[in-house]
DNA sequence: AAACAGTGCAACCGCTCTGAC
DNA sequence: TGTCAGAGCGGTTGCACTGTT
């Protein structure tokens, strides 16, 4: 013998739910409250199974439920918290006060799931679906500068950096979130140390991308190449957007979680090393489509915050218009985020 | 205007997990 | 320790709505 099932299906109504039953079930839970759902329909008059009724009440009817359409801060904040959290729906939801986990993971079926697929993001992994990257074309392209390897060369040869990738890297592929956070708190220690050493190095213009707790990356600037310094510049003006404008971590994802270096749309904080090694070359900033490429490397606050017009030293207003973007507004602006560009202007003999 | 296809969302189903007893 | 109710999840369905032909 099984377990019975939660309610007899005989003679149970289903489907769509009534205004009157929605009534009938809200004024019963006022009066004696939400639980015991087994019993629940039949003191309340309700021919429905107990489970329809959880889910009616948990799922629509409790009033803290907030309707309409998501917006951005909203669905920017299920992007970053499904990365650490996977499909935790309710996880999620915990952190997304109105929501419900049901009404979070249909939106991130529908919605975001297909754009990132979209993209060239796998959902699941928050990476570039590397089956879709065409190598070959890549490796052939003018575009691809050996120079730029060199760079990546030099910072593999440190080891620190090595070691901060692999624990990242094998992190991010952990069940359990909390060691992922675990391993990403260390990484915040090892930033301190860096940061230590590379104030007495850089110029405070030069020294701003130890201060946002988004961009926790050091780049080790003992062993930088002129290529990967060439970029501090225009990462740390990023990074004091950032700043003034307050990221949305800050805003949104409570203590623990504020430790997580956003997986920058899908890149791990591994990932990103490489990216800045490449500087212009790589991952040309989203700010591309808004004519903000001045602002070099604003991978993570363009994604993540999807300023919708105007600089991104505008930061503080970059939520305002946010639900009146459309759909396509924001799947075009994310979607450069693949693009693999090296400006013709960037002359690597300097590099050499 | 009608038919059709695509999309979004509420709701359901079956299963697993967790905590209380 | 086993049982049970509740909670949570992935997958799916059905229907209303919208856009296209």
């Amino acid at each position: 013998m099984g377990r019975s099932p939660c309610c007899d299906k005989n003679g149970l109504k289903k489907g769509p739910w009534t205004p009157e039953e929605d009534l009938k079930l809200i004024q019963y839970i006022q009066l004696h409250g939400a639980g015991n759902w087994r019993t629940l329909p039949k003191t309340a008059g309700l021919e429905r199974c107990g489970k329809s009724c959880r889910l009616r009440w948990t799922n629509y009817l409790r009033p803290d439920i907030k309707r309409g359409r998501f917006s951005f801060e909203e669905e920017e904040t299920i992007i970053q918290l499904h990365s650490v959290l996977g499909n935790k729906w309710s996880a999620i939801a915990a952190r997304l006060p109105g929501r419900t986990d049901n009404e979070i993971k249909n939106y991130w079926n529908t919605h975001i799931r297909k754009r990132l697929l979209r993209m060239g993001i796998d959902p699941v992994t928050h990476s570039p679906r590397l089956d879709l990257l065409d190598l070959s074309t890549l490796l052939n392209s003018a575009q691809l500068n050996l120079s730029s390897l060199l760079g990546l060369q030099t910072l593999m040869n440190n080891p620190e950096v090595l070691r901060l990738a692999a624990t990242l890297l094998s992190s991010s592929n952990q069940e359990d979130p909390e060691i992922l956070l675990q391993k990403l708190q260390e990484n915040q220690l090892i930033n301190a140390q860096l940061h230590n050493q590379t104030s007495s190095i850089l110029p405070p213009s030069e020294n701003h991308q130890f201060q946002n707790p988004v961009q926790q990356i050091p780049l080790p600037v003992q062993n930088q190449t002129p290529l990967m310094q060439g970029n501090m510049s225009d990462f740390s003006m990023v990074s004091e957007n950032l700043i003034n404008g307050q990221t949305f971590q800050e805003n949104l994802i409570p203590s623990s979680a504020s430790l997580v270096s956003p997986p920058i749309y899908g890149y791990t904080n591994a990932d990103k090393i490489i990216a800045d090694v490449s500087e212009n070359s790589t991952f040309q900033s989203l700010n591309n489509c808004s004519n903000q490429n001045s602002q070099g490397f604003g991978f993570d606050q363009s994604v993540l915050s999807t300023p919708l017009s105007g600089s991104p030293l505008n930061s503080s207003s970059t939520f305002i218009n946010s639900s009146s973007t459309t759909e396509d507004e924001r799947e075009s602006y994310c979607s450069n985020l693949m693009k693999f560009e090296i400006p013709e202007s960037l002359d690597f003999d300097d590099f050499m």
